[in-house]
DNA sequence: GACTGGCACTCGACCAGTGTGAGTGCCAGG
DNA sequence: CCTGGCACTCACACTGGTCGAGTGCCAGTC
């Protein structure tokens, strides 16, 4: 590929993305310094738009990137624009402050979206290689009762469970037995466990032991699942003209969890780019999604990202997506 | 106030809230049966309109209702219409599946976007009465620790703590002691107690003893706020043409914890309604919000209500938000 | 006194016709 | 291989004209 058939295509992007109008062969010679006229500079659109990197909205207009057009540019062409001192003084002062975990996942939506301008996806940190620390058994009212489970990283999660009419020195025995089980052990080890010990608890309290260990490899499962909070959905609003196509189905996809979490899922180590189509979501594919993966390394991490129009501006996003993702995983291994 | 007038300002309203147009003279005669000439009606709507009921968009053209004129509406003219048999039956069948509190409400908030077709928002439950079962000291990892509070109704917090370098011993001696101390109390109770307790300390345990109790208190008071939960989002969609004052800002406010809980702060038990100006969030001027307080009369209760442009149609929103704080109740109060 | 029919008036919505300009593709010449 | 020139296209803005829904007012009627 051509030399400055690529520094056509990252004119077009560049121009596109600050204007959102499609952008004609005089306004790019006149705006980058490209140094041939407007009619070569045609010719070398032509042949971008064969290739299909950009197209035309209608005959006598200018060009427009296309998905595959911002693929190449986001690939071949951008440089990440790297944070002003200031930007990262004001990313790392910002989560600085935070006080637990939920409070740290909070302010990084919130951070997210501020800093690139639009709606920002984070998922709560899992952590892999967290053992469980402790199980509890509790009697709330009668027969309702708790079981809780807390692990070395200090999630802590529960499920109400069906106590029927034992006898609390059962409940009790029940608890430390449990405990000297699946205590030290990851959530897949416990699981796996679990079935092995209902056989050798005595007959009479078997019934209740099978209802315990049911509630508690929910419980484990739950324990991969993770959720995900979204924030700076009011971003949206500046794209008002294109509310149907960019507006609406976002909003829409927004509300299901489970899109989000695979949205992020795929996200490796470094910043990931889905540009319009590439998205499997059909709601998705006139937005693009900027993400990345968090936490140090193996012991806790998640992903967070930020949905945009595919026309974003591709570096900073990247950059500012990378930044808050390094703070996170900072203060995470800090507290 | 004038028979006549009132039907024909309910008339307006139900006709503006049906077409979003503006509604004449003529089209009123038309589809009600007022029994009057055109020519009458203009001079109602001429008073209507000295009044502030009622508005002209411009010069020429139809009448659109006003604040005050909806607040009338609501006020003296609607009549809430009861829900068909499937209706009840959908939200009921709905509701029923729900395993545990989370998912009670997500699930209501679900409900309530799908049949008021708005933005819903439901704030988790608290439980007044409910009174301490357990506390817990669990060690994560070094001097990382993690004070655990459960209540009667089933509610589970957390909050971490710095051990410093206490042994285990110290810790299950003062888990224990804890416990005695404040299991069976309300929280605000067991906030009071908890000052005495530190004193009684052996010395030179004090430290870690002060550290825990503060921990604990945090977790007594926070359990006194809550969380809010909000959905259907995507249902502002339908109001594409007016975007910027009617989504937008809802957009901003929506991602306000603090407005949400006092916009449904307000709610008393019967279904309250606050329209366009008459909400104190400039974001929200051009919205009502249709909210109900939710429980068990004195054991749990929270609000739940909907957000929407003020052009909504009142008597069946108020009638499904009531429909479904009563739902919820029933199942909160089953289970 | 309340209601009605009639009338003049207003003003946004819609439509067709027109000009403008940004932008293109192509071609012949340097 | 690049360039200047030229013919062509087409969205968009502007114009003026018509239409019609809607109003306010007034004189007349029950």
């Amino acid at each position: 590929m051509d030399d400055r058939k690529l520094a056509v295509l990252r004119a077009i992007v560049t121009d596109y993305v600050r204007s959102r109008e499609p952008v004609g062969s005089r306004a790019l010679v006149e705006r980058h310094r490209l140094d041939v006229s407007p009619a070569t500079i045609r010719n070398d659109m032509a042949a971008l738009e064969d290739e299909g990197y950009i197209a035309q909205p209608h005959t006598s207009a200018g060009r427009v990137p296309t998905d595959k057009g911002y693929r190449l540019f986001v690939d071949r062409l951008a440089q990440i624009k790297p944070l002003s001192r200031a930007e990262r003084c004001a990313i790392s002062a910002f989560l600085a402050g935070a006080v637990d975990l939920d409070d740290i996942v909070t302010r990084t939506v919130r951070l997210l979206a501020k800093v690139t301008s639009q709606v920002a996806i984070v998922q709560y940190p899992v952590v892999v290689s967290a053992v469980i620390r402790q199980v509890d058994l509790i009697r709330l009212n009668g027969s309702r009762g708790l079981v809780v489970l807390v692990n070395s990283a200090g999630a802590v999660r529960q499920h109400h469970v069906d106590l029927g009419d034992c006898r609390d020195e059962d409940l009790s025995a029940l608890r430390q037995r449990l405990n000297q089980a699946v205590v030290g052990l990851t959530p897949g080890q416990a699981a796996a466990r679990l079935g092995g010990l209902v056989e050798q608890v005595e007959p009479d309290a078997r019934g209740l032991a099978a209802n315990l260990a049911a509630g508690l490899a929910d419980l484990l499962v739950a324990d991969s699942s993770t959720r995900v909070v979204v924030g700076g959905v009011g971003n949206l609003a500046r794209f008002t003209d294109q509310f149907e196509t960019a507006i609406k189905p976002v909003l829409e996809a927004l509300e299901e969890q489970v899109v989000l979490l695979r949205l992020l899922g795929e996200a490796t180590s470094e910043v990931t780019v889905r540009i319009g189509q590439e998205n499997e979501h059909v709601n998705l594919t006139a937005a693009s999604v900027v993400a990345s993966r968090y936490g140090d390394s193996d012991e806790t991490w998640a992903s967070l990202g930020v949905v945009g129009p595919t026309s974003m501006d591709y570096p900073s996003t990247m950059a500012s997506v990378r930044a808050v993702a390094r703070y996170v995983s900072q203060i995470l291994a800090e507290g």
